[in-house]
RNA sequence: GGGCCCGUAGCUCAGCGGUAGAGCAACUGACUUUUAAUCAGUAGGUCGAUGGUUCGAUCCCAUCCGGGCUCACCA
């Protein structure tokens, strides 16, 4: 790890888009200003568990965060919100015990009973507790805020108030967003029923702003009055952002394109609360290999696992770094090619200065501290070496890993064992099964006799060009036209592809009798 | 249809008023008793299109084309 020290003048030189937004937040800060910390802020729907972009917003908004740190040098926090007070509106279909959960239609997600039968108190509880695991494994630094714990301390209370005194401007601003239907009904603040404890749905008769109370009419058809503080009451959608950014002073908060009407209903709720809208952007929505949009019913596009079996966390940075403003195709191909980018950018920093060093991604990846150790060879190198050989075990692998880069560090070494795990995965899913073995001719099949033979009796410990000129020797015998054939032969016939390694350093590593017998194996298949 | 975002080399992206850049891929050469790796080099773009502003536009403005999102309910 390496943090360095930037002048005034290369950050203000910096031109990546987590710098230009943290240059819109100074400028918001400038317009309502306030003391530290300065808060950042990314929102979950703790109905299903995180996802690819989960991971994306988190990751952006710490990079916004740290140039800001950088730029101004004033304490800041992530605040992790998840609206786990909201309704359940629909049992999702995928999830377990669909009977016991369809009986807590409508209740907020912290009351519904956990499904799943893990130790937390309730379907959100559970939820909750994967998105934390979920961020701690990145190594994000947050502080998770719970929309019912806000309720229900009376955190949120001043905000509730502070929109029944402001009612009908709120109200102003979002009927003309409704539909007529929803428009004689809606409530920005909705009641959860003393009786059944579920979230109704109803207009407020009679609102208080004085004294903080409603009167609504419950489900059995009682009139009811009541406090809106202490979780008796909360904020419906399209105030609930608006209340979220006023109750916890949220200074900057991204969102999907999807959500930009949203963000503006709620700039001007929040206004008329009297607060400030956070800054932020909406970033891209990400597409499939074909330009589709990603939908998770569909199942195109990649989920975070299948990202994290092929490569690192860090890479996946770089693609949630790059162009967020583009929507982004996200398919398998870009995996190697982002893993290898990374490892590129990586190589570049330390030679960097200034504004070039803030500007690089692995600046923005590692938070400021990007690792001085990288592996020497690249992923595609790696996929080629593990391709070539047949062979996934790592020893192997960093056999010739130290054959090509003899001055490459135990540290290096070891960011290259690393990669040897994605490669191996990478290679079982995308390679092997494009591997095409081919019967030998009469020609070939007595060179390889012969090379087998060879290798058996040469053994293990004989320098590499030993093995180089057995492997000719064996071509030689058979008088091929040309040299090329036999080889193109061996790998065909070997290793079912058109190329491979050399073969000299390859038996050195990968073992004169274990090749011996990677040549018996080819022949009996024959 | 209205609003917002995007459109720079095959791919992923940088540049955002001063005669187009990077990485990867491609191609050529060198080296290697291989076709991997390595090194050296080459090629590749009317910067989506058309108008305008400007001494000068990829960069600013307008229009158009293409792609995405959004505009009933649900969040």
């Amino acid at each position: 790890m390496s943090r360095r020290q930037f002048s005034k003048a290369d950050i203000d030189a910096a031109k990546s888009w987590p710098f230009g937004e943290a240059r819109a937040l100074v400028k918001r800060l400038e317009r309502a200003g306030h003391d530290d910390p300065v808060i950042f802020e990314t929102g979950y729907g703790p109905s299903g568990p995180p996802h690819i972009g989960t991971f994306g917003e988190v990751a952006r908004t710490t990079m916004v965060r740290r140039a800001f740190e950088l730029m101004t040098g004033r304490k800041t926090r992530l605040i992790a919100f998840s609206d786990d007070m909201d309704g359940m509106r629909k049992v999702p279909p995928q999830l377990p015990n669909q009977e016991l959960l369809a009986r807590h239609l409508q209740e907020p997600l912290t009351s519904v009973p956990n499904p799943f039968g893990t130790e937390h108190p309730s379907f959100a509880h559970h939820n909750n507790a994967q998105l934390r695991a979920f961020l701690d494994r990145f190594g994000f630094d947050y502080d998770f805020v719970s929309a019912t714990e806000c309720y229900k301390s009376g955190r949120f209370d001043e905000t509730l108030i502070r929109v029944l005194e402001r009612y009908d401007a709120v109200m102003e601003i979002i009927l003309p967003t409704l539909g007529a239907e929803r428009r004689e009904t809606y409530s920005p603040i909705l009641p959860i029923s003393p009786k059944t404890g579920r979230v109704l749905y109803v207009p407020m008769l009679e609102i208080d702003a004085r004294a903080g109370t409603v009167v609504f009419e419950d489900e059995d058809g009682e009139r009811i009055k009541t406090e809106v503080g202490g979780g008796r009451t909360k904020l419906q959608w399209k105030a609930d952002w608006a209340g979220r950014w006023f109750a916890l002073g949220v200074d900057y908060e991204m969102a999907g394109e999807d959500l930009t009407e949203s963000v503006k209903l709620s700039s001007r709720i929040v206004r008329a609360l009297g607060g400030e809208p956070p800054a932020g952007f909406n970033y891209q929505l990400f597409l499939d290999e074909e330009g589709k949009k990603i939908s998770k019913t569909k199942g195109n596009g990649i989920a975070i696992e299948e990202w994290l079996t092929y490569a690192s966390p860090e890479s996946l940075s770089l693609f949630m770094f790059q162009n967020p403003k583009a929507a982004k195709k996200l398919y398998f191909d870009v995996i190697p090619k982002m893993a290898d980018e990374y490892l590129g950018f990586l190589q570049k920093y330390p030679a960097q200065n200034g504004a070039a060093a803030l500007d690089n991604p692995v600046w923005h990846i590692h938070e400021g501290a990007p690792p001085a150790d990288t592996s020497p060879v690249s992923f595609a190198m790696l996929l080629n070496l593990v391709s070539a050989s047949g062979s996934a075990d790592p020893n192997v692998l960093l056999g010739f890993v130290k054959k090509y880069r003899p001055n490459a560090s135990p540290a290096e070494i070891a960011a290259a064992r690393a990669l040897t795990v994605y490669a191996e995965r990478y290679f079982e899913r995308f390679i092997k099964p494009s591997k095409m073995f081919r019967a030998p001719t009469d020609a070939e099949r007595a060179a390889l006799e012969a090379l087998s033979a060879r290798l058996k009796e040469i053994g293990d410990d004989a320098p590499e060009d030993v093995y180089q000129t057995a492997v000719f020797d064996a071509g030689k015998a058979q008088r091929f036209v040309n040299i090329r054939d036999w080889f193109s032969g061996l790998y065909e016939v070997v290793f079912g592809q058109k190329e491979g390694p050399r073969m000299g350093p390859f038996i050195k590593i990968y073992g004169a009798r274990a090749t011996a017998k990677l040549i018996d194996d080819a022949l009996a298949r024959n």
